[in-house]
DNA sequence: ATAGGGTTATCC
DNA sequence: GGATAACCCTAT
């Protein structure tokens, strides 16, 4: 076998055949090894340039990688320091506006987020404490005291031990606008602007209200649900806890609802909403359904 | 999105 | 105060 013919093409084939050949009886002793020496040894030599190539691909790949590693960083700061700048032009607008209105307030401790679990070294970080950047560190300093993060403040709304935060997911809803109502806090949360869940009462906004404190939607379309009270979603404003109006059911609403029954069934409150939306303007599908149960209820439908 | 239980407002 | 209607909340 002519082992430089294959030896380009089966790599592993010739250095077996080598140590093969190397090992044979006839070869043993017969001075006939030499050449497999120095085959062994051009063998060796390419290995190891083989290795030193690997290593200067990962050292090339590594280098990348840090790269991109600091540009993320710098992303991360930059952004960092972008949330940071808009919450002390929030601050200063709001005071323009209200004078004498708390940041807490106005809820803006949200910004109190806490880094990403899963950031490698930033579990120490904090969105107002930015100890790589001394540049900041005065502005940062000020806006941590402005708004301490929950766990060292003494703010009933940033505080653990308010009831707001207690709740992170915000589903026991009713009991934390209760608690919220018996406070004796000037910003009291009512039992329904604010805390609307699922969706379902989204699409008739009252107010939305930013964190600046700034009254973002209250539409010119606004029924009789909406902005009725001239409450605001954060409290804000009359201050009122009462539970919204009851809107009575027209009696085109119960003949569109009925017909939508009859034309789309029990239980497909969204499409029946939907077909009538100027009819049904104010109402959910939630609304819908509660109407035909009691339609079911007392008028035997 | 929907169902169903619970709560509150309104009417009598 | 009870009945009813409308609203709210939550599980699926």
């Amino acid at each position: 076998m002519n082992l430089e013919h294959w030896r380009p093409r089966l790599g592993f084939y010739w250095v077996h055949s080598f140590w093969k050949n190397l090992q044979h009886p006839l070869l043993l002793g017969s001075g006939a090894c030499e050449p497999n020496l120095r085959r062994f040894e051009q063998l060796e030599g390419a290995l190891r340039a083989s290795q030193s190539e690997l290593q200067n691909i990962l050292d090339v790949k590594i280098a990348e990688v840090k790269r991109s590693v600091v540009v993320l960083e710098d992303a991360h700061h930059s952004l960092k320091k972008l949330v940071k700048d808009q919450a002390e032009v929030c601050k200063q607008h709001v005071r323009l506006k209200n004078p004498g209105t708390t940041s807490q307030c106005l809820g803006l401790s949200v910004f109190n987020l806490r880094p990403l679990a899963h950031a490698p070294g930033l579990e120490d970080d904090n969105m107002y404490e930015d100890k790589e950047r001394p540049s900041s560190n005065a502005h940062c300093s000020q806006l941590s005291s402005e708004y301490p993060h929950p766990s060292n403040s003494q703010d009933p709304y940033s505080s653990p031990s308010h009831p707001l935060l207690l709740d992170p997911g915000l589903h026991n809803t009713k009991e934390t606008a209760r608690a919220l109502e018996s406070s004796s806090s000037p910003s009291k949360i009512t039992s329904r602007v604010g805390f609307m869940h699922g969706g379902q009462r989204e699409k008739r906004p009252f107010q939305e209200i930013d964190l600046c404190g700034e009254v973002l939607i209250c539409n010119s379309e606004q029924t009789v649900r909406e902005c009725k009270h001239g409450e605001s979603l954060l409290g804000i404003g009359s201050g009122s806890t009462q539970r919204q109006t009851q809107k009575k059911w027209s009696n085109e609403e119960v003949e569109l609802l009925k017909r939508g029954v009859q034309e789309h069934g029990k239980g497909h409150w969204k499409k029946i909403l939907n077909d009538n939306a100027d009819a049904f303007r104010g109402r959910t599908e939630v609304d819908l359904k509660d109407k035909w149960r009691n339609l079911e209820k007392y008028e035997r439908l």
